[in-house]
DNA sequence: CCGTAAGGCGTACGCTGTACACTTGTGACG
DNA sequence: CGTCACAAGTGTACAGCGTACGCCTTACGG
């Protein structure tokens, strides 16, 4: 109730303002949907207005990344480095999944801006002052790749638009039918598919535990960084294996 | 040499032959500066006249992407299941590297094409041969995620537009001087980044052998892979581990 | 109180994907 | 060979996009 919306005076535009508003029309409409003619419109204004807070549309959306960020934890003070990079790891991936744009946002980018280096600089560290040489936390890095950002390469998850239009309702004779035809063209397909959900009764797909894949592939990935670093591993000594 | 250009009859445009100059174009060009009407100019015709042949860019994309996985090999006939997998991958990651706007666009796609959903189905097939049981080769995939195309996500690699102009080289003083700087603010990162590169002298990034990060991640997931096969790990057994 | 700079506005341009109605080319068949 | 039907290609048009540029107006420091 600070400054009426209406009358005379308006509540002033800022960097923050805009950033903010631009995350919750993201999180309401998606990625696509969010345009700058959009966003001033939430915001009452008109759009080149916005020009005179964010550069451009990039800067507009590396804006939106850094709010992200400033929601994931901050390292765990007293943990062990496998411990750090996991909660940090799952916190990430609680703040991208209030924020379903962000991962498309996150692989667009071009460029890294300071909150992202800041970022991928505290993982180093973590990693560094867990006794890992710099060659290894390197390579292990990039191993975790996106996931670093709590995010899997998921293809296919279709939550591309928000509340899309599902298909009409498949009678079970229809249902049946796909799935014979699925069996038929993909086997593999199927018989992997429906293996881990026998508490689920959906056709293929959606009807996996996403968290539970995530973290076991992350698990993979630290339980093999665990042995390598116990067991002094590094590049040198593997290219030179496989040069001799 | 079949059919002349000019003169009065045209070359009859067909899927095929959208689908590989659209691959070219975007080859050449970047996948941004890939348009329906750029695509229609390369092919000398007007940019209506390609919906005859896809339905919308969406399905030209989808074409392109099945371009691509025709130019993946075929599973290795006589092969274990590591190497099967192992080789697979990294064919579909020279494929990707021909054809750099791959990536995004596979990761864009919202709904698997049948021509992806034979090439996933070739992958669980493989797992499944080699005595997985359908739990594990489902988790399994899903952990190998992204880089079963053939690519991590590399975050910030640049390549969005080729051959974007680069900023004006630096001299030396610039150099020392923006290096001394990411040493204060991102120490951790220039530790790391600079651990793997003696060989080159650039300053961070884009000295590192994105091939050897690759395999190296590709070869800790079949590691584990072949751990939890060679155990006969299950899912229901670490669920029931997790509540008990 | 006023000058100045920052904030917001309006207009305009070139680009995008694609709907719809039209003409032209081509191949099959009487 | 003539005709007819359908596929292929054209032209125009629209709504939406990001944003360059110039002008007005508001708020604030001297």
């Amino acid at each position: 109730m600070s400054q009426k919306t209406d009358g005379r005076s308006r509540v002033r535009l800022n960097r923050s303002r805009v950033l903010e508003t631009a995350v919750a029309l993201a999180d309401t409409l998606g990625i696509d949907a969010l345009s700058m003619r959009r966003l001033a419109q939430e915001l009452d204004v008109v759009p080149m207005a916005l020009y005179k807070h964010v550069a451009d549309k990039e800067d507009l959306l590396d804006g939106m990344v850094e709010v992200l960020i400033r929601e994931i934890d901050p390292p765990a003070p007293g943990a062990d480095w496998r411990n750090a990079i996991r909660l940090r790891v799952l916190s990430a991936r609680q703040a991208l999944q209030r924020h379903p744009w962000a991962r498309q946002a996150i692989e667009s980018r071009a460029r890294p801006t300071p909150a992202v280096l800041e970022y991928q600089d505290s993982f180093a560290g973590i990693f560094l002052a867990g006794g890992f040489t710099p060659d290894l936390a390197h390579h292990v890095m990039h191993a975790l790749g996106g996931r670093m950002w709590g995010f899997t390469q998921e293809l296919f998850d279709g939550s591309a638009a928000p509340a899309a239009e599902a298909p009409p309702p498949l009678t079970p004779e229809a249902q049946a039918a796909m799935f014979a035809q699925m069996q038929e063209l993909y086997p593999n397909i199927v018989t992997v598919a429906t293996a881990a959900q026998h508490d689920d009764g959906s056709v293929v797909g959606h009807g996996c535990d996403d968290q539970f894949e995530f973290e076991f592939a992350l698990d993979l990935l630290l339980d093999g960084f665990e042995r390598l670093h116990r067991q002094g591993w590094s590049s040198a000594q593997v290219r030179k294996q496989a040069a001799g």
